[in-house]
DNA sequence: CCATCTTTGTGCACGCGTTCACAAAGACAT
DNA sequence: ATGTCTTTGTGAACGCGTGCACAAAGATGG
């Protein structure tokens, strides 16, 4: 999710929450999926089951978007991935920039999952002058002096920011100051960016950590169903087993 | 957020809710920074901003953790640090495995984040034979007939997923039947795991659709206050529904 | 044309998360 | 002590997201 203060707290855009968008291209994908093997039609249970979804919330997302669905037979597939792509804008060309061309920049520049949807690698931007003119993924990794430049002739206004923390904040003040509106940061640091621009971030250690908490719930509740006389501290439960619910963790 | 969401419903860890323990490692982050400045109290005022968030919303989560602030003053930042540290399991050491050394296997060894805190790169596991013993990020890389003894000889519980899609479900189910009970998972598909598996996801792929989403509207929106009534990206209806399509952009 | 069967689309209720607003608590000066 | 000032901790209201359950819509067969 964005950190800095990125949302504008109104205009829900279209009238389609964020939590709808956010699964859209979940769906796009099983959809294609589907596609690719010539499934001409899915209902919403199958392809609820597909995405690892609740099929009630699958019918009421799509539901944002228009009736797309024919009652007693479910969805076309094909017409369906059309839809779903022109909404979330991937029938168009989107043109990225890759800050900071180190081993997760340049595993960002080798990723599949970039180009084959409307995502095109405009160019990989690196401070470091030694990288500069070597290719990586095929593309030549061009200094940070040319950024503005770059970013001005190929109408980019989505950049990837995967810099150290340290180089984070000031890169983004260039890009957004050169044009750029969307950022995704995969450096570990709170970005702060004028109304207007979004931010995204993806973070390693965040996602580990929070595993973590859950890890360690989980040991702590098998040593105290263990051994009873331990003080680990957990919500009495009357009696039986540990927190009987767990609800399955994902659908899947 | 990363991510993908991979919710968890319900079962509130301990009274914590999971939108709260999701940010704990964002402040722990902020309060680390502010410990190496030395800096001896913060208010929540001052870590909100430093984190990203609302200052309400930072009392309230600290809140479920107990009462570790001091009306007037503010918050102990080595106090905190430790406190959250222990909820979130980071005192103890985590050894981790890294499945699927390719680019981004190779960027998640090298990438410091992990080491720094409670986790450490256990082994690096991959299926191309020639990859085995070739050491990445100072760690020689496993095959992956040795998993399962790698798991189990030390005891691993937390496993990431790096593998391409095709693959990450039979890695999955080799890494929970060896006795992962975590995962990371970083290809882009839904894993199917049994109840008591926590699997997180970070899609590279979903996060950059879901700017374009963001950023076509912002387009839209920008054309239609430059040219009220102009259509922007005319739907070509190719053959199916006859349903004149809503335009791509709300009626200014 | 009517009956039946399948599956969508959605009204509704519920619970979680966010935010506001303020009383309680402590620090500090007088 | 007493009063003032700062900042925490939280009750309460609100909004969003989720899931149930069902009526409406269309397919299908007789």
């Amino acid at each position: 999710m964005a950190t800095g203060r990125t949302h504008r707290p109104a205009t829900r855009s279209r009238g389609i929450p964020e939590a709808t968008v956010a699964r859209l291209p979940l769906y796009l994908r099983a959809l294609t999926a589907l596609s690719e093997r010539s499934v001409p039609t899915v209902s919403s249970e199958e392809l609820a089951a597909a995405a690892g979804v609740n099929s009630a919330k699958l019918r009421k997302d799509f539901s944002y978007l228009g009736s797309y669905g024919t009652r007693g037979v479910g969805y076309d597939v094909e017409y369906l991935v059309y839809q779903i792509s022109r909404e979330l804008g991937l029938t168009q060309d989107w043109p990225v920039v890759i800050v900071g061309i180190g081993n997760l920049g340049a595993a960002l520049a080798n990723y599949g999952g970039f180009a084959s949807r409307g995502f095109r690698v405009a160019a990989l931007i690196d401070a470091d002058p030694a990288m500069a003119g070597k290719p990586v993924a095929g593309i030549p990794v061009q200094h940070t002096d040319e950024l503005e430049k770059i970013i001005d002739e190929n109408g980019v206004s989505i950049g990837v920011i995967a810099t150290p923390a340290g180089a984070a904040q000031q890169v983004c003040e260039r890009l957004v100051a050169a044009g750029v509106t969307s950022i995704l940061n995969f450096a570990p640091t709170v970005l702060s960016v004028p109304d207007g621009v979004d931010v995204r971030k993806v973070d390693l250690s965040i996602e580990l950590q929070i595993l973590a908490f859950h890890e360690q719930r989980k040991a702590g509740e098998e040593a105290a169903a263990a051994e009873p006389g331990a003080v680990i501290q957990t919500p009495k439960e009357s009696g039986k087993g540990p927190d009987g619910d767990v609800p399955a963790v994902m659908p899947a």
